[in-house]
Order: C-alpha cells, then structure tokens, then sequence
RNA sequence: GCCGAGGUGGCAGAAUGGUUAAUGCGACGGACUGCAGAUCCGUUUCCUGGGGGUUCGAUUCCCUCCCUCGGCUCCA
C-alpha cells in the first residue's frame, strides 16, 4: 500500500493517511439532495471524491465508497408540491438522470448510493439511543438534539453556538429547547410522506441519514469522509454530534476532506442565484472528457471559476493537446498491423522515461492530490512524444505500450483518455471514398472542387487533415 | 459581526525558505500546405494584493491592513 498525505478539515493540516483497518478505507462522501438537476459545480466535486478511490484502489487500498442520497428533505417536499409531483417520485427522477450523467463523466468508484428513506429503522434506532443517553428529547411529535450537550460541537467548523447571528436564518420553532438545538425526527405534516415512531408520525431530520447509513456500512468509525466545502456547517459538524453522541465513540472521522466550490464569476454556483449550468448541457456540448480534464486542472480545495464562455473552451484546447498523442498510440495499437511490419522498440531513455513518469505521477498524486500537478507531468510527456508521432509507425506494440504507460495512467487514475465511442466506423469506407475523390480534383489542380469536398465533408463533422502527402480524417470536435 | 478558504503573468492555474516561479490557453514568428485548418518548432524580458517583521535569502514563516468568495441551520 502506498503511503499518502491529506489535507484533514479538522485539524487544518495535511496529514499522512493511516488507515483503520488496512487494506480496507471506508469513504463516505456527501451525495446529492435531488430536488433538481444536477449542475457543473455538483459534478466537480464527485469527479474528485472519484479520483481519491481510483487512486486508492491503483495503491493497494480496498476502498468501500458510499454516498448517500437526500431522497427526502423540506427542499424536495418543496419543489414536489410547486409542481404536483410525488416527492419521492421527483428526487428518485432526478437522482437517476444524475447517474446516468456520472456514468458518462466515468464516475465509478461509488459503491452504493444508499437512499436516507431506505434506512429509517436504523434512524429510529439511533434516535432512541441518542434521547437515552441525554442528547435528544422529544417535543411536540418531533426529536431535536441538545447541541449545548455535545461539548465538541463546533470544533470542525470553528463555529462557536452563542456567536451565531441569532434567527438569521435559525427558524424559530418554540417547541425547541435552545435556537442551536435541530431537529432530528421532523412531526409529520398532512401530506407529507411520514413514518410511524415512538413520538408519533413522521420523517428523519437532516444529517441524521448519514450517520443512520455509516453507523451500518462503516460502524461507529470510519477513515473518510468528503463533500463539498459548504457542508462543513451545519451538516458536518451535526453528522459527529450525531453519530458520537450516540455510539460514545470518537471520532467518528479520522479525515475530513472538503472540495472546493466552483463559482460563477465569483459567485457559488447555485439554483438561489440563478446562475445554474446544467451538467447535461455542458456534458452535451463538451463531452465528458473536457469537463473532468477541466476539474482536475485545478488543485481540489482551490475555488474553481467556471465561465460559460471561456473555461470548457479553452480545456477543450488544452486537452486536444494534452490527449493528441494518445489517441496517436490507441490508434495504431488498435489497428491491424501486417505481420512483421512493426518490430522496432522504443528508444531506451524514452522507455526509461516512461517508467520513471509513473512513479512521478503517483508520488505527486500522494501529496494531497494534486491532480493539477499531475497533469502538467503529462502534458511534459505529450511535448516529449508530439514530435516523434511519426516515426512511431514502425514500433512493435510492446514498444507502443510502453510509451503509452503514462497515458493508462491518466485513464486509470484520473479517468483521462477514455475514448469516445464515435460511432462512425460503418461510415468509414464512404469517407474514403470521398476522400479519394478529393485527391484526384487536387491532383488535377481543380482546388475549386477540393476545397468544396473538404467543406463538404466538414459540415458532415469529417475534418481533414493533409500532412505528409496523405490524407487523415476525423470526427470534428465537439465546441 | 463570527468562522473558514483564497488574492500569483493578457487569461486559467501549480509549486517552493535559495539558480531563469511549473503547466496550459491566448498572442507573435517559423516549418508544413495549392490555400486554410490541424500538427510540429521557437518566442512571449517587466507576474506572487499593500505595509511591517524573522532570515544571508521570503512568493513561501510571523504580524497587520485591504479585497474576493464560502459558511453562520436549503447547499457538492
């Protein structure tokens, strides 16, 4: 297992990694509450919590990811009534449009994604734990928790309870004992999907699900725990005075990891301001691939801003580079090659590079994941391979593996060079066709006719390109 | 007000108590091309928010001020 460093929340350091119980790490990170679409600055942080599993399953580690689902909560009940819809039946719809997207972002380290209303018994069960040990009471068909009782509460955030705004956006709910306490089982309202319990109808609370869900899957303690950096208050700190309160163990986290935000032009990203980008859109008009080599560009707990105009534009152009001799080798690996006809290796130091590059890119990976620095490692070898595209035709495909290895790398890790499928294999023998075509009108001189061929063809999504006497094609990049 | 994260070239964005502060985008020049694009090569000196301090040396460590963003019970 190789050793690691990471930025820890709670003591504001970047720590060695020690795992509880090696080789397994128990990850659980923040999900989505699917009252709406998923956006770019959702997708962000789930490529990253991504590129933690994947690089933990290359080192050794037997991860176990979790990440729930906030299938119900006072938002999703919300927006279900202002359009008539089931609440359960609205966050199940949303949620499954966000996987699909993810899947197509190649987000698959995640193990379940267990739903909060698929785990009431166990909340029920560690509510009764928390009233009997003094840190909840009941009140008017509804459980709340006695922050005062909790002494640590506050420790991951900073936040000290009696420096809170008072009723800044604290609801004021007179059947509360203290403003700071919150609910853990809400009373049912009419309408409402609600469970029976012990204080009567109703429904779990906000943070409780999480730790219903990882007292289960981890138990009382477990390695780490990711989300976005706007979940470190309340959520995060609630989820330890929750689960600690009610196991008597600590901590319940040995890491807290937190992402940085994406902000639209130095504003957070979010429904309230209006400034939404659907992932699907840009999953749409970029492709998977730009948008994780977008969000791995910049180290994770920097703030990210996102310009609809610019950014995906410009990661478009960076990984067209970054990915062009990639494709070079995928391309030739995959092709059928005439017996014998390829039998050279690899210059020495290039192999001798290569190999030394991986243990570059993991140790750099080590230290907190940076996975910007990784790519500027890769972006080194793209340049060191970019002038030697063409005299790579001659190398057996050992040789080709071998300056490839960096790039399975990239795939393996980061989730990079994964090619899309372009479908347009069936439409090869006419492209050529096509393009033979165009060789004779230029070999005749008749420029007129080439160049209608060329724009032809361009306007299909073929883009050509003449180099060396021979003509290439290929399908025109999404922009 | 309190807590937290940031401020680096035209832009995006890394790193480090020490030679020219990475990498990319863009721009410019060249090669290639019938032309264009794509590609390849080269150039892009003057960039670490302000002010103090520690140090032989600070962008990095300390203090302070300014600015931006996030959180302060809906948030990835």
């Amino acid at each position: 297992m190789r050793r690691f460093s990471v930025y820890d929340s709670m003591s504001r350091e970047v720590r060695p990694f020690v795992p509880i119980s090696p080789p397994r790490v128990g990850l659980f990170v923040c999900g989505l509450t699917p009252q709406d679409e998923a956006h770019v600055g959702h997708a962000r942080t789930f490529v990253f919590f991504d590129v933690v599993a994947r690089a933990l399953g290359r080192w050794g580690y037997r991860v176990l990811s979790v990440q729930n689902v906030t299938n119900l909560d006072d938002k999703v009940i919300e927006r279900a009534a202002a359009s008539g819809a089931d609440p359960l039946a609205l966050s199940d719809r949303n949620f499954r449009a966000w996987r699909r997207s993810s899947e197509e972002l190649g987000i698959r380290t995640v193990n379940y994604f267990p739903y909060a209303t698929d785990y009431i018994p166990e909340i029920l069960a560690q509510i009764r734990g928390l009233i009997e040990r003094g840190y909840a009471y009941a009140s008017a068909g509804s459980v709340y928790y006695t922050v005062a009782k909790f002494a640590k509460y506050g420790a991951l955030s900073g936040q000290r309870t009696d420096a809170l705004r008072p009723g800044a956006r604290i609801e004021v709910d007179p059947a509360k004992r203290a403003p700071e306490d919150f609910a853990v089982w809400k009373a049912a309202t009419p309408g409402e999907p609600a469970w029976e319990s012990p204080w009567g109808p109703g429904r779990p609370g906000w943070h409780i699900e999480d730790t219903a869900i990882t007292l289960r899957l981890f138990g009382p303690r477990y390695d780490l725990h990711g989300g976005g950096l706007d979940l470190i208050f309340p959520h995060h700190e609630s989820e330890i005075a929750l689960a600690e309160g009610a196991t008597g163990e600590a901590p319940l986290v040995n890491y807290w990891m937190h992402g940085g935000m994406l902000t639209m032009r130095g504003e957070k990203m979010s429904k309230s301001l209006g400034n939404v980008v659907p992932l699907a859109d840009a999953l749409r008009e970029h492709g998977p691939m730009v948008l994780r080599f977008y969000y791995l560009n910049a180290h994770y707990r920097s703030p990210l801003d996102f310009d609809r105009e610019k950014s995906l534009a410009e990661a478009r152009e960076a990984y067209a580079t970054l990915s062009l001799p990639a494709d070079r080798l995928a391309e030739i690996l995959g092709r059928e090659r005439p017996e014998g006809s390829a039998t050279g290796e690899a210059p020495a130091e290039l192999v001798a590079a290569a190999g030394a590059l991986a243990d570059r890119l993991d140790a750099t990976l080590a230290e907190d994941f940076n996975t910007r620095e990784a790519i500027a490692l890769l972006f080194g070898w793209s340049r060191t391979l970019a002038p030697r595209l063409d005299r790579l035709e001659q190398l057996s495909d050992a040789a080709l593996e071998e300056l490839r290895s960096p790039y399975r790398w990239g795939e393996e890790v980061l989730g990079l060079f994964v090619r899309e499928p372009v479908g347009s294999e069936p439409l090869a023998p006419v492209v050529e066709a096509t393009i033979a075509a165009r060789a004779r009108a230029r070999g005749r001189g008749d420029y007129a006719e080439a160049d209608r061929i060329r724009a032809e063809l361009s306007a299909a999504g073929i883009e050509l390109e003449d180099r060396g006497g021979a003509t290439r094609w290929h399908p025109v990049r999404r922009s």
